[in-house]
DNA sequence: TGCATAATAGAACGACCGTACGATTTTTGT
DNA sequence: ACAAAAATCGTACGGTCGTTCTATTATGCA
């Protein structure tokens, strides 16, 4: 019946965008060439262009399967965890620890990012909304951490999401271009510094008042 | 007698290369291509590469006049004031005022470590260089700051230089790429988060002792 | 003012790029 | 098994790149 949608194509065109993606990885969306994908496929370049439109359809279904795995690896099992300090927990660790594993490669939002901060297009268009879309399921998670009462009440998410994801700019920053060891570690500790700041410490008093325990039961 | 040094062919040179600079703050040292620096310049092609033995020497010139306007313009002014808290409040706030400044164009060393992560070569090694000499800048003032009482005693310089280059690099993130604004006091913000975290924040302890006044007198 | 020399221009090269098109092979449905 | 359709290949075009070589122009010193 609908078995005639598994055509052979698909799944070459399937292949090809695996592997785009993971030489995209390496050396950039803008780096991402149709005669190296040809080599490394076997096949003429006519034959990969044939699967796509042109360059910038190869480079957005490139994006638009990098965002499909960091979905499955960071933010959907994040979504399971419960509301507040542990779900934001998730998404850090999730988060650092898909970048140290992308070390060897490198993180496509972050390499794209300063690749199309001065182009403008369609690829930009997308990796920005993508990017956006991330920040703002952090932004949402550390507002209802805040009025959960698992960070202080006048925690400003926009400025917790800014510096959580510096610590992993500098992490992608440290790992990938210096090689500086050790740097995974000093993520975690950043942000370890960070919740310990926006939990006890108040604008200009001491700590004094905790509405919740931070620790929440692990069942949804 | 010394004026013989002054040839024309310099002067053409130093102009060719300011706006080599231009160029690639914008488009990335790998994006600037000898064609469009012949047009911006009026001059043919041929007549731009003869000043240079190649392309890569012509973008290691350009890396070499960044990192002078960096030093003279963060380092530099920074060394003169008094050492410790100080002069590390001067070089974070002249970075992000260069930074922001350069949201418009693009800073060469974040740019760069992107262009440059996976891509071995006399560039990469240059900017490794430039950056690991700024951060070596950076612990050593935050060593003196805490040898001299500012921040706390078990201030782990290498964590805190870590976590002041992300926020810079959520700072050109931010403002450059989603251009969202608002960037740059949210940098400033997390300065001075980081500063009382390391200022008066024991490791498991409340704050008890602090052993000198963090404010210092002005004359170096 | 001349003349050696430096500075620039111009054209051409080989390489690689994305893309287009027609021929050819492989797959698919009957 | 055979015809229709899909997938792939080979080739070519126009463009840009860095680089080289030779010719031309501008500069600087005697």
């Amino acid at each position: 019946m609908t078995t005639k949608h598994l055509r052979k194509g698909e799944l070459t065109r399937a292949a090809i965008l695996d592997v785009a993606l993971d030489l995209s990885s390496r050396d950039g969306l803008e780096g991402l060439t149709i005669g190296l994908l040809a080599d490394k496929m076997n096949m003429s370049k006519s034959g990969v262009f044939a699967h796509f439109g042109s360059r910038e359809d190869l480079q957005i279904e490139v994006l638009k399967l990098y965002h499909q795995h960091f979905e499955e690896e960071v933010f959907h099992p994040s979504m399971k965890e419960p509301r507040g300090l542990p779900r934001l927990r998730s998404m850090f660790v999730r988060w650092i620890k898909r970048v140290s594993v992308e070390i060897a490669s490198g993180c496509i939002y972050i390499s794209g990012a300063a690749e199309y901060d001065d182009r403008p297009g369609l690829i930009r268009e997308e990796l920005v909304g993508m990017v956006c879309a991330w920040q703002d399921a952090l932004y949402r998670c550390v507002k209802q951490a805040t009025e959960m009462g698992h960070l202080r009440a006048d925690t400003d998410p926009q400025q917790m999401v800014y510096e959580m994801y510096g610590l992993v700019l500098a992490l992608h920053h440290d790992a990938r271009f210096i090689k500086r060891p050790g740097s995974v570690d000093r993520a975690q500790t950043g942000f370890e510094r960070l919740l310990k700041s926006y939990q006890t410490e108040g604008p200009l008093q001491s700590t004094t008042t905790s509405k919740l325990a931070p620790v929440a039961s692990k069942t949804a």
